[in-house]
DNA sequence: CCAAAAGTGTTACTGCTACACCCATGC
DNA sequence: GCATGGGTGTAGCAGTAACACTTTTGG
């Protein structure tokens, strides 16, 4: 029991598939949305999180980051693990282990991006306050289920990012460079499901020192302009 | 760009390994302690984390549990993902992805363990506040960093586990069944590595509701006997 | 002027810190 | 009694929630 270890060599071992897949998550229209992809193989017609396989010469962040100028024609923008899922019969093309994450795109900048992929879409989420799992609204209106363990992962992103936008500037990742109170707090209120106390919202994001005031004003409204606000 | 996506099998891809490394953290006469071993392959000599390739056949937290009760005989307690590594260059022997996890055991329930071993070692943490990575306090005394990318491992390790404190009842986890606040208070700062106000330490552990007095009296104290507490 | 939304003042509650103090035990 | 660590009372400060209120715009 206590003898000397072995060394054995990598090739002993049956190796697992890694993927990433990729929770991408944008605010639109006061609703929290998530890029799903239609999958046409053993799955065919179910909607799964889009995601890829690890190549052997890249880091997991590369594969990111090459999964979101594939998909979404994006460079940059906030990006972070999430959690890396290996149950064996997670995927029934064989074992594959696949490492979650998760990204916040402002929706001005996702337009013209992800369009032209028919089988990519842009689905509002239905995301419970309780344990149970998020569903995916797709455009025909209908609510649906996504594919695999994707589920899971779309929760996990969702209460992670919930627990952040309370003691981080986390939310200012879905909004332009310029932006209302109003519009950040349209932001949190999408992703926490329920609505928020103003004057208590001002006072906590301009207290925390993430943002400040610009003096500008937006145009066009109906009514009193608010003040734009800028990062840090 | 918009075309069809081609469904290409597994094989198409070369495959990296999986392991799992594990942080086995306890703490020890106040001091925050880390499982170790010495490795014997291309870094002989060097002290790394405690790892195993995740076999073919089953999750993740099964090579977790295997590990655990290889390497400290240790059935449950606490385990619980942490990251994944996965530059192409961080292991010598080829492109190996590492699932790390951190367990916390009691110390009193690995005596007798790990000890048989003699490449296993439970070594003190030398974990600065700021942000240089963590090394390990050898039996002989040397100051010694960890092998591959493990001092990173470490370091998130500590910072998630300090990060629990303020919020989760994750300190009992490395207390027996019956235990004093003094107790609980040491272990808070053995793991922060600072020291803590009494008289708020207590108060916000009891309004927390993570623990219930007993009644019973610690046995062999030199002074007055603090009182037992219990989890839940 | 009115409607609607932006933005502020006031109060109260809660969690935490700091400091002083009392209590129970072995010697 | 005394030293030592266990345990409590009180005052103050910071963050936040609730509510009422004022301000600024387009029509």
């Amino acid at each position: 029991m206590a003898a000397k270890r072995t060394v054995r060599p990598l090739t002993d071992f049956d190796r697992p598939s890694v993927t990433v897949d990729l929770v991408l998550l944008t605010v639109r229209d006061g609703a929290l949305c998530v890029l799903v992809i239609r999958r046409e193989d053993q799955v065919a017609g179910e909607w799964a999180l889009p995601g890829g396989f690890v190549h052997i010469d890249e880091s997991l962040d590369e594969t990111v980051a090459r999964l979101l100028r594939d998909k979404a024609h994006l460079p940059g923008g906030f990006v972070e693990q999430l959690y890396t899922f290996g149950k064996p019969d997670r995927d029934p093309r064989g074992r594959v282990i696949s490492v979650a994450y998760y990204a916040l795109v402002p929706a001005d900048r996702l337009e013209g991006g992800i369009v032209e992929a028919g089988d990519l879409a842009l689905t509002k989420v239905e995301a419970s306050l309780s344990g149970a799992l998020p569903a995916v609204i797709l455009p025909d209106g209908r609510l649906e289920r996504l594919a695999f363990d994707h589920g899971e992962i779309l929760k996990m992103a969702i209460g992670r990012l919930r627990g952040k936008l309370d003691y981080s500037a986390v939310g200012l990742e879905l909004l332009p460079e310029l932006f209302t109170l109003r519009q950040l707090q349209d932001v949190h209120e999408a992703i926490l499901g329920a609505r928020l106390a103003k004057p208590a919202f001002r006072r906590k994001m301009l207290d925390r020192g993430f943002l400040k005031p610009t003096g500008l004003l937006e145009k066009g409204a109906a009514f009193r302009p608010a003040e734009l606000y800028r990062r840090v």
